[in-house]
RNA sequence: GCCGCCGUAGCUCAAUUGGCAGAGCAUCUGAUUUGUAAUCAGAAGGUUGCGGGUUCAACUCCCAUCGGCGGCUCCA
């Protein structure tokens, strides 16, 4: 064969200069490129486009080899054993009829239509039955046909689902589709898939669980198998490890365990109640917020639970986010309420007349809001029917619009970099249910993106996921295991403004329009601490930590010690716990560990010769003797706000 | 809301095929005064989520209901 390979980044690209068409594989074949280890071959990329190892290239093409350390690799390795899993299916449950499988972010999944549900058993039996296809080393061989002809095919298969799809794609101007057979199984498929099932070896089956057809809660419920696979066992293995964290760290187990917050059954469903190390978390969380937000040039206020109806009419939420708000009556007249804050924000601006000269006039309310959740998305701390927001509103020129945007991605970028998070930003924009002008919904869109531009700080965009008043920037947070929240939210609203006419005077003494911002920086407190539990799997830093020294005695003859040591770090404002139980002292140890509290100080006969403590670390299990003034001075150190010192 | 799984002591979990509902931890009482992740003994703790049904007999099988968990084109 004729070929050049061309040094280039690592994978070498080959240039294909032969007379007659040749697939990647006979062409890397022919490059002498590894038939095993991990730049072995498992598709191609041509022009920038990822191609089938089979797929035939014409002469003159440039061919870059596509292995497992390619950043589209990953993708294509999970939409395949997604496909192994198919066949899998449909070979040990005849009748089953398939509907969709592709990749996703931590593994794939594939939603069947089976007249009975997947038990755990069926799950080991898939995944035997994918292990025997996987050792087949089975190719996937691609096929076009026209979009007509695979109707007809997939009509006599009695697919129906394969079928829709390829009538949509028709609808869509398709004329062309292309088809995959491994083994006995073809399914409908855009591509690319790995040259053949060997790849696939490591792979796990995580979960069965419902899912209507294309999301729609009046199509049929499928049973959607999930699962994940890597290039290695090695790399399953340490993402099933992860997961494994994961479970440990779950904020609803450790919420108990450290006696944070609990729901209750009687109580109702996604209602919170805060124990009382919770609640001085939260309280703790609280005053730095509202610190934060004061010496920042934000006001603090407070609205009221409950608004007239007729208000939220005027604003938009009756028509528009009603489904999720609760109602009541006083005196005959209907109230709502609230699931926002903005409208007694809106009567603090319209209190008196406002001059330019008075903006930006930002309000700040951790405000407790209700929202109703239908009762199966409900889910410990992070999805709730009350919860509090650290939520503002910011009243500002046009002009001003840029600036203050800005002004709040300075913030999120700051208290996010105080617990140590990384975050993503997002842009979203109109939907299709929501109210304003085109003009107005330009010029908010672009308002965002200039900032976000301006900041030089990376964003998504995703269209048509705005609110119903504005387009957005949404802020997700990424934790200590590299998973991601939605928190905070940036919203631009050109038509709050209007409803309720808000006005000021502007220099040249003209009533203009000022621009309403809506901001929230942790998003909701609730949802916040649920993900710091998480994040810090409960150990936190000591300034947060609701009990940040444990006394421990070993006899009674310390009780008097540790009383007045206890006594003077109360004065000085630490968070203190005695335990002058008649325990042994392992004992003590185990429980103040469990508890996860960032000091131990210990006292026995030898503390009380020299009236010191022994001092022990959560971080390092080492212990030294320390007298109160010293030890005091560690504490304030390490007591210290990240973002203040 | 919908699909699937699960509800046994405060917590974590047992109970053979339908045959007397049990253990560890926590709690209480007593002994023990103890040096860095669990001292010993005893006691108490239950309408097996709730309501029906089948059966000589139900934690176990059936129906209904409430609640929790996993998920519902990855989207918060």
């Amino acid at each position: 064969m004729d070929y050049n390979v061309i040094k280039n980044n690592q994978p070498q690209s080959i240039q294909w200069s032969g007379p007659q068409p040749a697939t990647a594989a006979e062409l890397f074949a022919a490059a002498g490129l590894p038939k095993k280890g991990p730049e072995k071959p498992l598709a191609a990329r041509v022009g920038g486009v990822i191609v089938d190892l089979l797929a035939v290239v014409a002469p003159g093409s440039d061919v870059e080899p596509v292995d497992c350390r390619d950043p589209e690799a990953l993708d294509i390795l999970r939409h395949s054993v997604s496909h192994v899993m198919a066949e899998a299916v449909v070979k040990l449950f005849p009748g089953v009829k398939v509907a969709i499988g592709p990749s996703i972010e931590e593994g794939f999944y594939y939603d069947f239509d089976s007249p009975t549900a997947f038990t755990p058993d069926d799950l080991d039996k898939i995944s035997a039955e994918m292990t025997k296809i996987v050792n087949e080393s089975q190719l996937f061989i691609r096929e076009e046909i026209s979009a007509a002809e695979a109707v007809e095919r997939f009509k006599a298969l009695n697919e129906p689902y394969k079928v829709e799809i390829i009538e949509d794609l028709i609808k869509s101007g398709e004329s062309q589709v292309s088809f995959y057979r491994c083994g006995d199984f073809v399914d409908l498929c855009r591509g690319p898939h790995i040259a053949d099932t060997s790849f696939g070896s490591a792979f796990k089956l995580l979960s069965v669980a419902g899912a209507y057809w294309r999301g729609d809660e009046k199509r049929p419920m499928l049973q959607r198998i999930y699962g994940t696979a890597f290039f290695s066992a090695k790399e399953l293995r340490v993402y099933l490890e992860l997961l494994e964290e994961a479970k440990k760290r779950d904020h609803r187990k450790l919420g108990k365990e450290l006696e944070l917050f609990s729901v209750h059954e009687e109580i109702g469903g996604g209602l919170v109640v805060w124990h009382p190390k919770g609640a001085l978390l939260r309280t703790i969380l609280e005053e730095f917020e509202r610190h934060e937000h004061l010496r920042r040039g934000y006001d603090v206020v407070m609205g009221p639970q409950i608004l007239r109806s007729e208000l939220w009419k005027k604003s938009g939420h009756l028509d528009y986010y009603s489904e999720n708000m609760y109602f009541t009556e006083i005196d005959g007249s209907s109230y709502a309420i609230k699931p926002m804050n903005c409208l007694s924000h809106m009567f603090i601006y319209n209190s008196k007349l406002r001059s330019y000269r008075d903006l930006p006039l930002r309000l700040f309310e951790l405000g407790t809001v209700q929202r109703h959740e239908k009762s199966g998305v409900l889910h410990g701390l992070t999805r709730v029917r009350q919860f509090t927001q650290d939520d503002s509103h910011i009243f500002c020129t046009p002009s001003q619009v840029g600036d203050e945007i800005k002004n709040v991605l300075h913030l999120v970028t700051d208290m996010m970099a105080t617990f140590d998070f990384k975050f993503d930003m997002e842009l979203s924009t109109r939907p299709a249910k929501s109210i304003g002008t085109d003009e107005d919904w330009e010029m908010a869109t672009n308002a965002l993106k200039g900032a976000l531009e301006s900041l030089n700080a990376p964003f998504e965009i995703n269209e048509g996921d705005g609110a119903f008043y504005g387009p957005k920037i949404d802020i997700k947070l990424k934790d200590a295991l590299g998973r991601s929240w939605q928190c905070g939210t940036v919203q631009c609203d050109f038509t709050l403004p209007e409803r309720f006419d808000l006005n000021f005077t502007d220099a040249d003494n003209q009533k203009k329009r000022p621009v309403m911002l809506h901001r929230t920086i942790f998003g909701s407190l609730e949802r916040f601490i649920g993900i710091l539990i998480e994040h810090y799997a409960g150990a936190f830093p000591v300034w947060l930590a609701p009990v940040q020294v444990k006394l421990l005695t070993v006899t009674q003859r310390a009780d008097e010690l540790a009383n007045k040591f206890a006594l003077e770090l109360k004065k000085k404002g630490f968070r203190v716990e005695i335990d002058l139980r008649n325990e042994k002292l392992g004992y003590k140890i185990r429980e103040a560990r469990l508890a996860k509290i960032p000091f131990l100080l210990v006292f026995g006969d030898q503390e009380v010769q020299t009236s010191t403590a022994m001092v022990r670390l959560r971080s390092s299990d080492e212990t030294e003797a320390m007298s109160l003034e010293a030890f005091s001075d560690l504490l304030r150190q390490q007591a210290k706000i990240p973002s203040w010192n």
